[in-house]
RNA sequence: GGGCCAUUAGCUCAGUUGGUUAGAGCACGGUUCUGAUAAGACCGGGGUCUGUGGUUCGAGUCCACAAUGGCCCA
């Protein structure tokens, strides 16, 4: 006997039931065992960070993760999936410094770094237990027991492992990046950081005059005569420029115009000045005239004097990208250049460059050889002797304009209002400065990027020749050091003598050195211990100590194919199976984060890319469509939820409502709906397969096991409804496949909801009387076994997507009647689709079937005569011999569902004459491609059957609401004035007994005791009255 | 400022290679069916498929531009 299915089902309890199982019965380890033999699915789990609680928006991408990993382990597969930890980086940092309330790279080291690290330490795992838990809870499978943890000495030395492989191959350098840097915390901010301070200010809007540098016109007057008119040689021709930090005009070298637009030769009475054509009116020309056009074209490869010779005032001039110093001269000129940001939108479309104070600045300074000039120290203040050196650079700013207004080069000077980024910590305002940082050259393998990216499958696709192909088509060198504490520290030692660097590869590399001090046990590899060991340089003698920066924690999570497995240091075996990757899982945030580290660190290493599958998910918004975060307050605890729905509830809805990749909008009440819509369905269909079946078979458990296991059925037991209902599963089973076989949950889903819906709401419905009729037939047979082979398809099919709800329908249906089954869902195949039983032509028919049928309903409707009263004749107008084929195979459903005596089928062509399109007996109802008519005529016969149907109906409830059992024997009692209803009774007696399990009709008053309800019938009042005859 | 994605009913979403009258669910109003169902069926109101151009015999679908929103990067 099945255990009894509730139709209220309590969630809450049968998943924390099932959790205990799984856990007892350690499910999840077997099913990892028994696929040992199969072939491997390499699994990458992209470690979260546990310093934060984990929030709703965490979930999807861990619910992904589970679906595709529990599908393929029951395609057979082995499927190792090992947990992970992200633990260092500046989230951590920043939690710790405002817990200890220090706001400066200063503080933290008078605090010590030793104890600021310790608070890291623990900082890291502040919510790990409540990861573990929504982890668990939501049926996450996977290995929490033996994570990887980036903060680990093992994980550390794998690191600088791979820190000295590129250090051999010559792929690390030191160089300059240009950061966000606040002048008063002494330190750059990350782009997070950055993104917190925008604020409107007021700031100089300038307009400067450089002054072009004759010999070059004439130069270029030789060759190329006609770019620009040689009568300009008269007076001096100024470039103008504009610029709202006049603070950096003493680092410019370079001024950028687009190629492609059209210049404006002004003329005034002294001089000329040129500016793109389109913003002359905006920026006003009141005293000179146009005298000539060119294109910016002419004016790559002038040159201009500086503003400022840097040698006149002591500061050095570096060559890019060599970062030497230039030799000293007196008469220097800077070029004109061509670029593609050159805005026609504001300024004078001639933009001033100072590779000291802008990215876009530097990286043109690195292409195209500018130079680097920096005037402003890390304080914030100019340097050398400028009339303005010593002050702040926005103090600066008045003395410059004033300064070039005596030397006549200004235009004009205003003020505007535009956003700009200040220190989220104390309202500085941040300078874009270019610092020195180590660089990984990614560059050198760009080429390799790209077509590594070629064999990587993204979902959705576009993503691979998007975002992520064109962050690689412009990929510059990884920055990978940082000015700060907690993180894996940068292996590399610098002799304090000669400068000679070293890259350290590990631990016993270390130890070999020569004269090492400061490797002491136990060892913490983090800073400030690893600071003091030191070494003698193998150069010169002189001490060798490491530099101060550690590692982006990108690098650190890129590295986790080698470093979960301390590669190559031990598990070579391990590693090079597992390695790369069938599948990872992020949201798409992750395309410039992890996804990147990995596929960077993997062709930089091995020159093959480290994932062949990739999911890219939306965020998580709020219902409303808003991102969710702290300060908004709309952040959905997936514990309340879980605890509230349960998992199934949640993955289900997560799943099916949203593609992967778009915005998944997250509403609870949504999730109620889709819960009641699936679910639930889903739900009562397996608790109405129990309840009959347990009244069919009663306590024989191996004839129940028997029947449905291996029915005997011949050829024609099973109806055609049975053979649809096999069909539509066998195909659902092949889409389900096909789906996720391309990494597509939410199709999978969406298929088997449809399944769902019309297994319950077509097939049952159709079939119930064949499961509640006396007799226990081959067609009563049939159709258990058919409503079982569906449940219990469908509890593997649900198993990756809902494993609590799949594992109930598993262990009562097939676990009960098969002892010999295997113990839990999840250890079980997928199923494969049988495809000799789809038959897409039934398919059809069937929707064919149902459609007429709605129309069928659709034409009483109209007239308002109810589905209860039997009609006489329906006539359908279909265009294919097919579908008039179809529909009179299937006519006794539809004839049920619409209530006829008489179904007729006509072809549009047969109409002629016999489709009652226009008479007045006849109601119709169409859509494109069919007609429904059905006759309205009431027959006393017709009207004495509706009334039988009406008297069931309502003996039918009253069983129900006296609380009566199903299988309840009544006796049924009725008294009515209306000689009508009593001939009712007497020519449908026996419908209505069979249909109530009454024994008889009886004309009386009913005894005491009886259930007694009045109604009116045919316009006549009616008592009716039941009384239970079997004992209870 | 650049890139990617989205925009279809009040809300959440489908809509295959361009082809009859653009569909579901929720919500609302009405009717109905039912001894599995918190469900189902039928009718109704509710759509200039974000806008403007273009390609085509024909565009929700293809192309261009624009608007709005989201994300990533400046």
């Amino acid at each position: 006997m099945f255990r009894e299915v509730s139709a209220r089902v309590n969630v809450i309890q049968l998943e924390e039931d099932i959790l205990r199982f799984w856990k007892e019965q350690r499910i999840f380890e077997k099913s990892i065992e028994i696929r040992k033999g199969g072939p491997l699915y390499v699994f990458y789990e992209g470690p979260p960070g546990a310093n934060g609680s984990p929030g709703v928006h965490h979930v999807l991408a861990r619910l992904y993760k589970d679906v595709v990993c529990r599908y393929w382990t029951m395609k057979g597969y082995h499927v190792p999936r090992k947990a992970g930890w992200d633990t260092h980086g500046l989230p951590v940092e920043l939690d710790v410094e405002n817990s200890l309330a220090l706001t400066s790279k200063a503080q933290i080291e008078e605090y010590g770094v030793a104890r600021f690290n310790d608070h890291c330490r623990s900082t890291a795992f502040k919510y790990i237990k409540e990861w573990e838990a929504m982890t668990e809870r939501l049926g996450y499978w996977l290995d929490m027991e033996h994570p990887y943890v980036t903060l680990d000495n093992s994980y550390i030395e794998s690191c600088w492992w791979i820190v000295k492989q590129l250090w051999d191959k010559g792929l690390v350098y030191q160089g300059y990046k240009v950061t966000p840097h606040c002048p008063r915390c002494g330190t750059s901010l990350s782009s997070h950081e950055v993104a917190l301070g925008y604020e409107d200010t007021e700031d100089p809007s300038v307009y400067v005059k450089f002054r072009l540098d004759a010999s070059s016109l004439e130069r270029r007057a030789e060759c190329e005569s006609s770019l620009l008119p040689s009568s300009l040689l008269s007076k001096p021709i100024f470039l103008l420029a504009w610029t709202t930090t006049p603070w950096t005009l003493p680092g410019n070298s370079a001024l950028a115009v687009a190629s492609h637009a059209e210049y404006s030769v002004l003329e005034g009475d002294q001089d000329y000045l040129i500016l793109a054509t389109k913003l002359v009116d905006k920026i006003g020309s009141e005293g000179y005239t146009e005298t000539a056009i060119v294109q910016g074209e002419a004016l790559v490869g002038l040159e201009y004097e500086p503003l400022f010779n840097p040698h006149s005032f002591g500061v050095q001039r570096l060559d890019l990208p060599t970062l030497c110093a230039e030799e000293t001269i007196d008469s220097l000129t800077y070029p004109v250049i061509g670029a593609d940001f050159v805005s026609l939108d504001e300024g004078t479309g001639v933009v001033h460059i100072a590779p000291a104070f802008g990215e876009v600045d530097f990286d043109i300074g690195m292409s195209s050889g500018l130079d680097f000039v920096q005037p402003v120290d890390l304080e914030g203040r100019v340097i050398g002797t400028y009339r303005f050196a010593g002050e702040f650079v926005k103090d600066a700013d008045p003395h410059v304009l004033e300064d070039l207004k005596s030397r006549g080069l200004v235009y004009r000077s205003e003020r505007i209002t535009h956003t700009y980024p200040f220190c989220w910590r104390c309202e500085t305002p941040l300078l874009y400065y270019a610092k020195p940082a180590w660089y990984i050259r990614t560059t050198a393998v760009k080429e390799k990027l790209i077509s590594g990216n070629s064999e990587i499958d993204w979902h959705p696709d576009y993503i691979k020749h998007g975002r992520f192909g064109d962050w690689l088509e412009n990929n510059v060198d990884w920055a990978f050091s940082r000015e700060r504490y907690w993180g894996t520290p940068l292996n590399i030692w610098r002799c304090s003598s000669c400068d000679n660097c070293e890259c350290v590869d590990s631990v016993q590399g270390l130890s070999l050195q020569l004269n090492v001090s400061g490797l002491t046990m136990p060892l913490d590899l983090h800073r400030p211990y690893v600071d003091e060991i030191t070494f003698a340089c193998r150069e010169c003698g002189g001490k060798m100590q490491r530099v101060p920066e550690v590692i982006d924690c990108w690098f650190d999570s890129g590295a986790m194919p080698l470093a979960q497995w301390h590669y190559p240091f031990e598990n070579e075996d391990r590693f090079k199976q597992n390695f790369p990757a069938d599948f990872i899982c992020e949201a798409v945030d992750q395309t410039r984060g992890w996804f990147y580290s990995l596929h960077a660190i993997s062709t930089l290493l091995f020159s093959r890319p480290c994932f062949r599958n990739v999911i890219c998910l939306g965020h998580v918004v709020d219902a409303r469509g808003e991102k969710m975060s702290k300060s908004k307050g709309n952040v959905i605890a997936p514990w309340a939820v879980l605890s509230k729905h349960g998992a199934d509830a949640l993955r289900w809805y997560m799943l099916v409502s949203t593609a992967g990749e778009d915005t998944h909008r997250f509403s609870t009440k949504m999730l109620e709906e889709t819960t009641r819509k699936f679910l639930l369905t889903l739900w009562n269909t397996y608790s109405f397969f129990t309840l009959y079946a347990n009244i069919d078979f009663g306590n024989e458990v191996d004839k129940m096991g028997q029947c449905l296991l291996n029915p005997h059925l011949s050829e024609g037991d099973r109806t055609e409804l049975d053979q649809w209902i096999i069909s539509e599963l066998n195909r659902l089973v092949g889409e389900v496949s096909k789906s996720m076989d391309s990494y597509n949950p939410t199709v999978a889903t969406r298929r088997i909801e449809g399944f769902v819906d019309i297994l319950s709401n077509w097939y049952v419905r159709r079939n119930r009387r064949r499961f509640w009729k006396g007799e226990n037939d081959a067609d009563k047979l049939a159709a258990y076994s058919t409503l079982y082979q569906c449940l219990v398809t469908l509890s593997r099919l649900l198993s990756p997507f809902v494993p609590f709800m799949a594992e109930e329908l598993y262990q009562n249906l097939t676990r009960s009647v098969n002892p010999g089954a295997r113990e839990s869902v999840h250890l079980t195949d997928f199923p494969v689709a049988d495809e000799a039983k789809i038959d897409d032509r039934l398919n059809s028919d069937v929707g064919l079937a149902m459609r007429i049928s709605s129309l069928g309903r659709a034409a009483r409707a109209k007239v308002g005569i109810k589905v209860r009263q039997p009609l006489g004749k329906a006539v359908v107008m279909v265009e294919a011999e097919a579908e008039k084929r179809a529909l009179e195979r299937l006519a006794a459903e539809v004839i049920e569902e619409i209530n006829v005596k008489q179904f007729v089928v006509l072809r549009a062509e047969e109409k002629r004459g016999e489709f009652p399109s226009n008479m007045p007996d006849y109601s119709l109802a169409n859509d494109a491609r069919y007609w429904v008519a059905i006759s309205t005529e009431l027959t006393p016969e017709l009207i004495a059957e509706g009334v039988s149907r009406e008297l069931v109906r309502h003996l039918q409830n009253m069983r129900r609401n006296a609380r009566f059992d199903i299988t309840d024997q009544i006796v049924t009692y009725y008294q009515t004035e209306g000689p009508l209803l009593r001939q009712v009774m007497d020519a449908f007696g026996g419908y209505i007994k069979q249909e109530t399990l009454s024994h008889e009709l009886i004309d009386s008053l009913p005894p005491d005791g009886a259930y007694v309800e009045k109604h009116r019938v045919l316009n006549a009042e009616v008592s009716l009255a039941i009384r239970r005859t079997n004992p209870r």
